[in-house]
DNA sequence: GGATAACCAGTTTTT
DNA sequence: CTGGTTATCC
């Protein structure tokens, strides 16, 4: 029985308005016919190709909905993968809300590698490991990586330990096992890279742990090498979903193909166009050979675009069609009208951040032709996350509230990892790697000689780092200041592992409240069995209890730098995350596999980020700056992988564009200051293929008055031959800038901009005034040297800032 | 073993 | 230009 027959029935029947609303799938009422098809399409093979902003999300979630209320499968008998852990949890949240509850049993609803942790937890000891196995993050993996580099006697200087953990990454990715690295790659690593990477693989199984690309690579090799294992889930899941399959590598999809093997319900969504992911592992070809791999697939294109305008969705499908080997998608729109996509020049980086702040201001005073539009409604889109630093201070200087997206995640940070260290080494004292983070974290008068005979120590007993460092005491082995202090440490982790696991309770202390001894007869005690009470803290007052004694919290109490009292309010928060969970071990296994920055700072704020976190989001209002020759394209893609990087550079200028959904402006600079110097570039080959019909080409400020609409065009030749090299700068416009910027050529560009603004500002100051810095708040002027003013901040200490970065107290941009 | 000075490398990144 | 790392000195 189909979804169409039920539906014609339902037409067939003259039925009341009162029915209608009573029909049992109104979740499929709201979609166009290609969604509805991939929806309803639920066996065999699909490929759902989701152009930007189809509602691909929409989709893919009735999907889900369908199959249950068609009865097809239980919740948790659907596999449904992501990327990300925002994606998984949209999901499910949209699920939930289609289905008009809260679904508690899609325990299959995750990442890629959340759902690895958990499979691989149930049949770790195939692969060597027990179940409760760590999962490295970066640093520990560096730091393993390491030693083994020196104990192979290689220079790391010559041979970077970050080089080697990318080259076993990407070979993870391929899903290449030490003993399958082809011989092609024999050469990696000064030769030395396939032994040292086997070595790796020894260490992590002694250690019982795995690094990211494990989660997958294990899961692999299991199902690979046990058929009842990988039949026992091919039955199980009786509908697999994937997302974003444009960004799988071999080993995510060699682990789908081995799922799916059985009945063949998958349903990949993607997008060839927006595969961006390349230099990352992800093969565009996995889509682009989908019908090959699953025969008989269903292709569904979704191409109805529900974002953008039409002058931006043309733009965007003029640049992609430079592409070869697409799967062809055209994406078109009811809207008509709109703005169209603005293009400008600028003659160096400093100007277009300059015009860009002054163009946000403008659009929330709603003084571009479009209503006010709010700071979170736009956003800048960079290349590479260099860029930011020119909008940065910018924005700070005229009080421009902004938020970078994608910098520094929370759990990256030093403090937390730190914190976490000492976490992991409680819950499991076994965590060697975590040991040596933090045994000289506070220091600890313990530096290299005495943890070389701590690890020694250990190797001579057969023990863990914290047992060799007890006995390295206890023999004497290790005297003096860092001694005790070691000692302490020791001390410390085996009495928080104590207070975590509760009292110790003995058979006769178990008395009612009659005071009479409880005989259990259902579980007897055991001789030499111990018993555990319930803790007498929360793990939250745990938490605290661990970072007081062991002087972390006071390391940062006692540390003048700027940036302490932060790091102190991340611990903070680090307890307050803790709140969630049952136990610290329960926090530790989510933690380890969310990296995600949910950092929701209140207020409007402009959003800063680069190209690849922009995807999947969308602004009404995006600028595209620094498209220029080198840099987006970037001339490291090019060089590293030729045509197919500059075409994934196209694929991730589409990406880009498709972002808008109302104004879109493209923006370039001559010049640009590069590791501090001056370089000269041309504007992007991208430029070109925008469709010229559908693009505005704008006058840089200062000319022919600043005007923005009226002298809105340079010369009257084609967009191509204007916005290419030649024409440019050739522009009768191009040409005057130059000339009001002090007849120098593009190679030597100017500081008299500059220089005249900052005079202006130093000129406002004197020694002894009040100021405020956005960065650094309130301080005195001690001393004016050119541009520059020395200042003594109450908070920061002393510093030399530019004068424009700073504001007279009175005067305070809020 | 810890603090300061020279040195160098670097720009896409999720889990 | 920046920040992170290492070399050197105390």
């Amino acid at each position: 029985m189909s979804t169409f027959d039920d539906m014609d029935a339902f037409e067939g029947a003259s039925l009341s308005a009162r029915a209608m609303a009573a029909r049992p799938m109104p979740y499929l009422d709201d979609l166009n016919p290609a969604q509805r098809e991939a929806v309803e399409r639920l066996d065999g093979p699909v490929l759902m190709l989701a152009g930007a902003g189809t509602g691909k999300t929409k989709a893919l979630t009735s999907r889900i909905v369908h199959l249950l209320m068609t009865g097809r499968a239980r919740p948790n008998e659907i596999l449904s993968v992501t990327f990300t852990n925002k994606a998984a949890r949209e999901m499910k949240t949209r699920v939930g809300r289609l289905l008009g509850q809260q679904i508690e049993g899609m325990p299959w609803l995750g990442t890629f590698h959340s759902i690895c942790v958990k499979l691989l937890r149930r049949h770790a000891e195939l692969v060597g490991l027990k179940s409760n196995f760590t999962i490295l993050d970066t640093d520990d993996q560096i730091r393993l990586l390491k030693q083994l580099i020196n104990a192979a006697g290689i220079d790391e200087k010559r041979w970077p330990a970050r080089q080697l953990a990318g080259l076993i990454d990407h070979w993870k990715n391929r899903a290449w096992v030490p003993s399958k690295v082809p011989s092609a790659e024999a050469g990696a690593y000064n030769h030395r890279g396939t032994e040292l990477y086997a070595q790796y693989q020894t260490r992590l199984r002694e250690l019982n742990a795995c690094d990211f690309g494990d989660l997958l690579l294990h899961m692999v090799t299991i199902f690979q090498e046990h058929p009842d294992v990988l039949e026992q889930y091919q039955r199980w899941f009786r509908y697999i979903l994937v997302d974003e399959y444009q960004d799988t590598n071999v080993a995510q999809y060699l682990w789908l193909r081995l799922l799916a093997g059985g009945h063949k319900n998958i349903c990949c969504v993607g997008d060839d166009d927006q595969s961006i992911y390349g230099w990352r592992g992800a093969e565009v070809g996995n889509i682009l050979r989908f019908e090959k791999d699953f025969p008989g697939a269903h292709v569904v294109r979704l191409e109805q675009n529900y974002r953008s305008t039409e002058h931006i969705l043309a733009a965007a499908g003029g640049v992609i069609r430079g592409n070869e080997g697409r799967l062809g998608k055209e994406l078109w729109t009811d809207a008509k009208g709109g703005e169209k996509v603005r293009l400008i020049g600028h003659w160096d980086g400093e100007e277009e951040a300059r015009w860009i702040g002054d163009e946000i201001e403008a659009l929330q005073k709603g003084s571009r032709g479009i209503e006010a539009q709010s700071l979170d409604d736009m956003a800048i889109l960079v290349r590479a996350s260099h860029q930011m630093r020119a909008f940065e201070d910018r924005f700070l200087t005229i009080g421009l509230n902004y938020r970078v997206i994608g910098g520094p995640r929370f759990y990256e940070r030093m403090e937390i990892r730190d914190a976490m260290a000492y976490f992991r080494l409680v819950v499991s004292p076994e965590d060697d790697l975590a040991f040596e983070r933090i045994v000289n974290t506070p220091k600890r008068g313990l530096g290299d000689k005495a943890q070389q005979l701590i690890q020694a120590t250990a190797r001579e007993f057969g023990v863990t780092l914290i047992e060799g460092a007890r006995i390295a005491v206890d023999e004497g082995r290790i005297k003096g200041k860092g001694g005790g202090q070691l000692r302490q440490l020791c001390e410390g982790l085996a009495r928080w592992r104590e207070q975590m696991l509760g009292p110790v309770v003995h058979a006769s202390d178990i008395i009612d409240d009659a005071g009479d001894e409880v005989i259990d007869d259902e579980a007897p005690f055991v001789v030499g069995e111990t018993r555990r009470g319930p803790p007498e803290m929360s793990h939250m007052e745990l938490a605290e209890v661990i970072l007081d004694e062991s002087g972390y919290t006071g390391m940062w109490q006692n540390d003048k730098t700027p940036e302490a009292p932060g790091r102190l309010e991340n611990l903070k928060e680090l307890v307050k995350a803790l709140e969630q969970f049952e136990n610290l071990q329960g926090f530790l296994e989510h933690v380890s596999l969310i990296m995600d920055n949910e950092s929701d700072e209140a207020g409007e704020k402009v959003s800063i980020m680069t190209l690849h976190a922009a995807k999947g989001l969308e602004f009404p209002v995006v600028f595209l700056p620094g498209w220029e020759d080198g840099l987006f394209p970037s001339q490291r893609s090019m060089d590293e992988s030729g045509q197919k990087g500059l075409e994934e550079e196209r694929r991730l200028a589409y990406v880009g564009i498709t972002r808008a959904e109302r104004l879109c402006t493209i923006s370039f600079a001559g010049n640009r200051r590069v590791f501090g110097q001056w370089q000269s570039a041309l504007p992007s080959r991208f430029i070109d293929e925008l469709p010229e019909e559908h693009v505005d080409v704008l006058t840089p400020p200062g000319l022919y008055g600043g005007g923005y609409g009226a002298a809105a065009q340079y010369g009257q030749s084609g967009l191509e031959s204007r916005a290419s090299e030649a024409n440019v700068y050739n522009s009768p416009g191009w040409k005057r800038l130059q000339a009001r910027s002090g007849q120098r050529g593009m190679s030597q560009p100017k500081e008299s901009r500059n220089t005249v603004i900052d005079l202006q500002a130093v000129s406002a100051f004197e020694t002894g005034q009040r100021v405020f810095h956005q960065k650094f708040g309130y301080g005195t002027i001690r001393a004016i040297e050119g541009d520059k003013l020395e200042v003594d901040f109450e908070k920061a200490g002393s510093k030399k800032v530019v004068a424009s970065y700073v504001h007279a107290e009175d005067d305070v941009p809020f």
